[in-house]
DNA sequence: GTTCGTGCAAATCTTTTGCAGTTTC
DNA sequence: GAAACTGCAAAAGATTTGCACGAAC
């Protein structure tokens, strides 16, 4: 039994080849996808593959656990298999997103000082604009 | 001439009634509210305006710069005049996004460190997720 | 065999668009 | 009066739901 079973298994769900191929392509594919192109991109290899049921499966991993919905794209849901906590930079050119390693201790520290202005904070995520570093090289001419 | 009549006037609009009961309810509600509630809201005083109006008017004033849209509820995106640099708190049981006013000094010294991971990045929000006070008071019986 | 999962079609929700009529400058 | 604005109805795009059939345990 694969990793990728266990972990299916393990939270409580039945493994279909369905959930194994989200899965499967989340883990393998670090690209923060939309449910739409989890599915367009699965469709070569699942042919019979529904929308509805790629819907589901992230609705259900998110529910369990195992990945994140990411808020940073202002149309649809993007989606993030759990790793180190990283936040994320979403290119105005492209409309890609890549992680970004950010040190967050001294955000942290000024956190606890303004102590969420007396809210209960749970998380907190940081969200970068701009131009990623590809469309930048091109438009100057670079690439 | 109002301050509110100047500012439309000032950024190539036209002044429209609808503009400035738009403009004055942002200003006077600082709640960071969808286009549906400036809508359901206004209603009361200005019977006959149309969603779609708002809609169209707080694209033109984010065209012009005059407020910003916040990418921090997952479903309906909120809006807010634009003000000193702050950040935002998503109370995950009223709904409600309040103000933060947190010193990203430290954030920002990180940054440059890891210099945006090569991307050129133009903005940083930092979105804080949480039980807001007034939800916390009330499940623990305190109000 | 029971429970859970899939996928179709239809519905829902937010937001946008086309267009005819109206208002602003 | 020309250009911009409003609001209706319809469209669009993302996501959810109801339901019958099928697969997993």
């Amino acid at each position: 039994m694969t990793e990728i079973q266990k972990s299916i298994l393990n939270n409580g769900m039945k493994v279909t080849p369905q959930r194994l191929a989200v899965l499967k392509f989340l883990k393998n594919n670090r690209i923060h996808p939309t449910a739409e192109k989890v599915h367009s991109e699965l469709l070569k290899d699942y042919p019979s593959l529904s929308l509805t049921t790629v819907y589901k499966t992230l609705a259900k991993f998110v529910e369990e656990g195992m990945i994140k919905e990411l808020d940073i794209d202002p149309n649809k849901m993007r989606f993030d298999i759990c790793v180190d906590d990283h936040d994320h930079f979403h290119c105005q050119v492209c409309d890609n997103v890549y992680d970004i390693f950010y040190d967050k201790k001294n955000c942290d520290d000024n956190l606890q000082k303004c102590n969420g202005e007396g809210h209960r904070v749970d998380s907190v995520s940081v969200n970068f604009k701009g131009v990623c570093k590809y469309c930048e090289g091109m438009s100057a001419g670079v690439l």
